[in-house]
DNA sequence: TTCTTTGTTGCAAACGATTACATGTACCAT
DNA sequence: ATGGTACATGTAATCGTTTGCAACAAAGAA
């Protein structure tokens, strides 16, 4: 039952070596000489050697790991980044750890403990940690071995990767124009969020370098989820002055509002124009089918993972603190946006 | 820069105890007098241990992780599992490493190297692993330490957590039947997976026990997928005799199929009903409001986790070889389903 | 011939925890 | 008094790697 646990001694020992040797021959192939090699590699064949990971961690003094910290793992906008991040790790020999920092009373406490005394490194897509939290990690030398993807805390030096989030919000209002829309809305992401900002400045100022007319009930305040769209139709749909078209945080607002104004007897687009933030799959098959800004979630985690690794491996250039890689965004126009009704005769 | 790393050894020595009761503080508190562990505790806080789990794990000869594989980490349909099966982890001390079973090319040896070598314990959400596969697993002792969640392998010993399909589907003919529905179809999942078997099955059987009219082309092959639910939409689009009503393997090919039955000039639910299987989170907030079984998939992912734990732990019942642990199913009625044409007047 | 240099390999000491075993003390029954 | 129990704690071996250092051989250099 229990397997006979093959140990790299015994591997030293079929392949007639040292167990230096048959170290060096998995990390460093090219120092021993052609017969020794061969000989090794045959030796670890045979006897189905596997590398004991704790014992090599608690050698090279490190924890083999890096933990992503997900505000909320049940949230499918996440989904692509991860497989993005594991990715790149899955060819190095770190694992991946996924905390979902909102999940349990994730007490900052348990995170910190859960974190940089057990892991090498900490890719943060949650920009929502409590400044006491930021402290406690730099305490434990987070500098240089914790980055920020997709979303980031403000006046940090750590490093990030984020998509063009405020030329995002320029597109999307760029389109509705294009369109022939004057009235724009905006629903926004939480309260603190930095994607929140970014895109409701890029909002506000494309809106304004159009000359286009703003109304404060007409920016109305959303956290990103089904749920606050849907709070958000029950608004329009009660304003004396509704817009014509409404520019969402995220795909997830926009659904949430679509399918609340629907039941409202507004139709999208023939009576109000909707635009996301995202493209997540769903949107290509939503009635109708959603237009949006797409993001390179995908490409974005493994740009984070590439970043991460080469800062805890030491192996690329040393990197500057407060790094930020742009990823582009791309406007997807589908047919939840149309011109608006007083145009079409 | 380097944080002093601080070690069992200077606990005890701020204890002025040994380092064997530090440990025991730790992993049998009550076995130290009140006084001594008193002591423990504060040298710990003081000195802001944190244990290194690579020595840990070393000592103990175990890997301190378990493995979650999973089909596609981008089918929302997976988060909710995965959040239950790191709720009950994140409460010991195992790192939980999530692995994209269809990402990479997969190569199933791949899969395993990752495996049994480097894990204590692995929970599989696909049932589609290679006969040669499982046999791996076998060899490396897999069947004390390896169970299956969601979907399962046929003929394996392996325990497994799951969702009652077949009920589920049952649910899903009767209410058709009940809104006066006589002419359903079905949109399979993947070809050779379980749960694609029993939903199938579930569907024929109650079709068959209400005598309802059963024809080939009223069953038609997706794969859980948008996309297939989008094809079968263009199927449906082009028979002669349409079905009035449609139960879908997923609530991806549901949305797959509304929508392009929209664009085929076909609404739902007036013109044809539909019902989903999984209720996610987005059902809900579809236009229209998808109907659909709901599963407890949060649940199920941490039933799962506990009937690991206790499996590697040793702790709980030694537990039977298939034992199989089912998780109960509900209708949820939306607006994705209505009397047929032919009765509303 | 003798001394370097270069390239391969082995020896053995860590890494930081857990735990079997030994030790010591206090208490009680005989 | 003596021996036996039970409890609390310390001693030291051990888990499976990696790697600094030493050793040795072969090949040039002087």
């Amino acid at each position: 039952m229990a397997q006979k646990p093959v140990r790299i001694q015994d591997v030293a020992r079929a392949a007639q070596v040292s167990t230096a040797t048959v170290s060096r021959a998995l990390s460093n192939p090219d120092m021993l000489s052609d017969e020794t090699r061969k000989a090794v590699f045959e030796a670890i064949r045979t006897t189905g050697y596997r590398v004991n990971h704790a014992a090599r961690n608690l050698r090279m003094q490190r924890a083999g790991a890096v933990l992503i910290l997900v505000p909320s793992l049940s949230n499918p906008f996440f989904s692509q980044i991860l497989a993005g991040i594991s990715g790149v790790f899955m060819e190095t020999d770190y694992s991946v750890l996924i905390a979902d920092t909102r999940a349990r009373a994730a007490e900052d406490r348990h995170l910190v403990d859960y974190s940089l005394a057990r892991v090498d490194g900490i890719i943060s897509l949650d920009g929502g940690l409590q400044p006491a939290t930021m402290a406690e990690f730099a305490s434990q030398g987070a500098a240089e071995r914790m980055i920020f993807a997709c979303e980031w805390v403000q006046d940090t030096p750590l490093p990030s990767v984020r998509s063009d989030n405020v030329e995002g919000a320029r597109l999307a209002v760029q389109h509705l124009y294009d369109l022939g829309h004057r009235k724009i809305a905006h629903i926004t992401g939480p309260q603190d969020n930095v994607l929140t900002h970014a895109r409701r400045e890029g909002m506000l100022e494309q809106r304004a370098r159009l000359g286009l007319p703003a109304r404060d009930d007409w920016i109305i305040r959303g956290d990103f989820s089904l749920e606050s769209g849907r709070n958000a139709a029950r608004r329009i749909l009660e304003m004396e002055q509704r817009p014509t078209a409404v520019f969402c945080a995220s795909d997830q607002v926009a659904f949430g509002l679509i399918s609340t104004l629907n039941a409202g007897g507004v139709r999208v687009p023939q009576d109000i124009s909707v635009v996301g933030f995202d493209d997540i799959e769903l949107s290509e098959y939503y009635v109708p089918a959603l237009t949006t800004i797409r993001q390179f979630r995908r490409l974005l985690g493994a740009r984070a993972a590439r970043l991460l690794l080469d800062r805890i491996t030491g192996g690329g250039a040393p990197g500057q603190a407060g790094e930020v890689l742009t990823v582009d965004v791309e406007l997807v126009v589908r047919d939840s946006t149309a011109p608006p009704p007083e145009l079409r005769i």
